[in-house]
DNA sequence: ACCAGCTCCTGCTTGC
DNA sequence: TGCAAGCAGGAGCTGG
């Protein structure tokens, strides 16, 4: 799914298309994705002005002029994809309806937004903007990875007594937010710390290098526009390109890539997921 | 409290 | 070629 690099450039691409503008029409073609939508969410909706687009985590928030915050979450196959005003209403009203579009965001001035997802473990609520950060979703979210409060005493704490490998550690969203399983795998081998490590158990200075090491891979992902492997599009449907920047992950069998190190990058199964590693240099 | 495993859903890939 | 199993980027919940 989507993970911080994926939903932040949907954000931005969805930036000009929504800011500042009306939802002049919500259609909603299904009750519900993973959970039921909120009562009335296409009155809600209908005729608010959207003031501002955030991110928390992997959570899409469009803020609207009524006090209301949509949050949107992508969930595993979720798209959020823009189209132009058409240049004649006669072709908005014969648009063809894609399979699994579930809402469809008709704009003022007539651009459209569909979220589109197969899988339906995207969510959607609403939420009042003044209490965001008390919202179920939101409550429990641990820092942001590129803010001030994602740090390496922050790490070191969260880190400490925990026993669980450090890729399942790093996979908690409530130890940091927004990291899934490519970028995960991706920051163990920048740092070289081999996934199994326990959390509890490495060394102050590696995990201290961490922090600047997730960091810049999930830059390096957004400046990429993320990673289209099946499902993930940007908000304009342009793959994101950062999948071929990968240094392990989706790689079993392949070369290692780090200078001087002549391991073949494995996989392996934690908690039930894939982990994609180089056991030579990664320790 | 911590942690592993299960679960929701569809679609693509793989293996027989 | 056809069919079924396995797998996928998430994350809340359950039970040990």
């Amino acid at each position: 799914m989507p993970e911080l690099p994926e939903v932040e450039t949907v954000r931005r691409g969805l930036e000009p298309a929504m800011i500042g503008r009306r939802v002049e029409r919500a259609e909603i073609r299904r009750p519900d994705l993973r959970w039921p939508f909120p009562p009335r969410m296409a009155e809600r909706l209908e005729g608010a002005r959207i003031t501002h687009l955030g991110r928390r985590s992997k959570y899409l928030l469009i803020a609207l002029d009524r006090g209301e915050t949509l949050i949107v979450h992508l969930g595993m196959s979720g798209r959020m994809q823009v189209d132009a005003a058409p240049t004649a209403t006669f072709h908005a009203a014969i648009a063809p309806t894609a399979k699994h579009d579930h809402v469809v965001f008709h704009m003022e001035g007539g651009g459209r937004v569909t979220f589109n997802d197969p899988r339906r473990f995207g969510a959607m609520d609403l939420a009042p903007t003044h209490a965001l950060e008390d919202h179920w979703l939101l409550a429990r979210i641990g820092p942001e990875p590129l803010g001030n409060a994602f740090d390496e005493e922050h790490l070191i704490a969260a880190f400490r007594g925990r026993r669980t490998p450090v890729k399942s550690a790093l996979l908690d969203q409530r130890i940091v937010a927004g990291l899934g399983n490519i970028y995960v795998c991706e920051a163990l081998f920048r740092a070289g710390i081999s996934p199994r490590r326990q959390a509890g158990r490495i060394a102050a200075p590696r995990v201290r290098a961490l922090v600047p090491v997730i960091r810049a891979t999930l830059l390096d992902a957004i400046e990429a526009g993320g990673s289209s492997l099946r499902d993930y599009r940007q908000a304009d449907g342009a793959m994101g390109y950062f999948q071929h920047a990968f240094h392990v992950y989706d790689r079993e069998g392949h070369p290692c890539t780090r200078d001087g190190c002549s391991g073949t990058i494995r996989r392996i199964v934690q908690s039930g997921r894939s982990t994609f590693h180089c056991p030579a240099c990664q320790r």
